[in-house]
DNA sequence: TATACTTATGTAATCGATTACAACACGAGG
DNA sequence: CCTCGTGTTGTAATCGATTACATAAGTATA
């Protein structure tokens, strides 16, 4: 039915096993050989055949990316910095969506381990990591992205949430913020519970006191920081200030805002961590602290490779996990007063 | 090194046919040997070696799903939709970006060619289709979203783009609106088009009249909606009254207007195509139109697999493409008017 | 009891590419 | 003229699962 190396190989007037080497580039073949079989390859439309080569090989040249959710503008600026990298090395990405959900992380990892991916970059969709460990078992080796897990190590790329939280929170302070609110997501997750500690790290450093009643933590999503905004400005002190510990809290907080007219505190300025593209236009935001997403995405990538050669070659000393951490920016917004 | 069927075979005492019967769930085996194979399987921490079955089926269990861009709410939404689907199904998601280039498009599909995927879903880049043709040539079926393209026909999910904005012009017309202009992606893009022929409808049927330079074409991106909004509000007479084509120049457009602080047109109000979970805290938006991303994702898996399973049964007579063109919904929203 | 048919399972060829090993040609060195 | 090394290509086994066909046991029919 399909051409396949015989064909190739017939039209040619050579062994398949010829074929093959050009197909792989052996330097051991006369240029006058591999300049006729590459002109069969193409005379008779051939194209390998992957499922065959991984079969012998067993690398199929795809790896798997593992976001807890699909339309989110941070997870898939990190899966193009991972595709930019891995497509230019000639691999197919897998992006698979775990749907915030451990239960569907467990099926997706089955599904990358019956795909036989070379290897896989996860960003978590909670703390747990016990069932990762799955992956580096069947012989695929993993970086983590954005959040560390429990019960599971591995290289992974992170961005300074500490310093990148402290810095902003600085800023404002310099620039004569006096009392800070903070909306966070869960302390579970290693990001949140480091931008927490540049948080509070900020307030110490400059002797303003933690007012645990105008400090929030819920979910990662809009509808949390929709709720924890409406908990600040009902409480009896509503803060002037409030640091939101990601983009979609921020947007669910802004929400909430711009829905009540911002009655209550009408100057209130908002730093956030996470700068995307809509985050100028959102009310309120004076400062933002950008993650180099695409960056991150670009070194899990490139980790991941070092690690599929490492593992490929049979190197039975792996070396330990390597952590990087990448340097975060800061992000002034020209004051837009909604309302 | 890894457990295969020979494995399992041995020791379940039965042989490697038998356990590939039960593991495709081959109705003639008995109860009591099914049993025995399936505990084997589970002792032997066996996992199918997928790259062995493609070889012998030609059926890779995967599809690809090509989108113009990753970061985007709307294509990802989609994919979404189209992941619920395939996965129950026990299919794997290959998602590709085509960077919004014709040249990345084709590279892609070339990659999913090699990958031998048993179908493919494609939201296109451009209106350009011809290179599309090759993947059926593979005896690859594809299903288009959201666009058609020239010179390549297929099955395809289309929202009803022309009945969608026809609605919310109207809408906005009996609501008082005299005067509209317009800001849309390229007329080359089906969907743009589609969009544009709606609007014109409306306003024709109101007897309302066409103004050419308050109607203004871009391309799809934050960008384009910005400069567009600034031509419309630097032009001699900008309309009180814009239709934004889609979600993304809406957010541009919004953008030029509060960097502004929308001195020319206080009143303006917008309706939009596209109701993301942002649309709703978009200044200036009155009303917009909301395609069921997620169903068209549903429904375009569907169709893929309907025709995966022709393909496969190889029935000569493939029946002719079919379009599905799901409703669009309107939702109005409270009016925000910032600044 | 012989025949035909069913049901359950085994045997072995097969998918398409890779690769260890063999083979062959050619020239250099002795 | 023989041997050895080098460079180039061919032969055939192999990866792991599937499946057409063969086989064997059991059951119904005449």
């Amino acid at each position: 039915m399909a051409i396949t190396v015989k064909d190739v190989a017939a039209h040619a007037g050579v062994s398949t096993a010829t074929v093959s080497r050009v197909l792989n580039n052996d330097p051991g073949i006369k240029p006058e050989t591999r300049r006729r079989v590459k002109e069969s390859i193409k005379n008779t439309g051939y194209r390998i055949n992957k499922a065959a080569r991984s079969l012998k090989t067993s690398r199929t040249g795809t790896v798997g990316l593992l976001v807890p959710e699909l339309a989110n503008d941070f997870f898939m600026t990190v899966a193009q910095g991972v595709e930019d990298v891995l497509r230019t090395r000639g691999y197919g990405v897998i992006i698979c969506n775990a749907n915030e959900d451990e239960k569907y992380e467990q099926d997706r990892i089955d599904l990358l381990i019956e795909q036989c991916v070379d290897g896989a970059i996860i960003i978590p969709a909670s703390s747990a990591g016990a069932h990762f460990n799955r992956l580096p078992e069947a012989g695929i080796p993993v970086v983590l992205v954005d959040r560390l897990v429990d019960d599971f190590n591995s290289d992974a790329v992170l961005a300074d949430n500490i310093n990148g939280t402290y810095s902003a929170v600085v800023h404002l302070i310099e620039t004569g913020c006096k009392r800070f609110g903070f909306i966070g997501g869960s302390l579970e997750l290693s990001n949140f519970r480091e931008r927490y500690e540049g948080f509070k790290r900020a307030l110490s450093d400059y002797n303003i006191a933690l007012e645990d009643e105008i400090i929030k933590f819920g979910n990662v999503h809009i509808n949390s920081g929709y709720e924890l905004m409406k908990e600040l400005m009902i409480g009896p002190n509503p803060p002037e200030n409030v640091f939101i510990a990601n983009y979609f809290l921020q947007v669910g907080a802004t929400k909430f805002l711009i829905e009540n007219n911002n009655r209550v505190q009408p100057g209130i300025r908002i730093a956030g961590f996470d700068d995307m593209s809509l985050s100028s236009i959102l009310g309120f935001s004076s400062i933002t602290v950008s993650q180099p997403m695409h960056s991150m995405g670009e070194k899990a990538a490139e980790m991941l490779l070092e690690r599929i050669e490492e593992f490929a070659s049979g190197s039975t000393q792996i070396c330990p996990s390597r952590f990087i951490r990448l340097k975060t920016g800061l992000i002034e917004h020209r004051s837009v007063k909604p309302v």
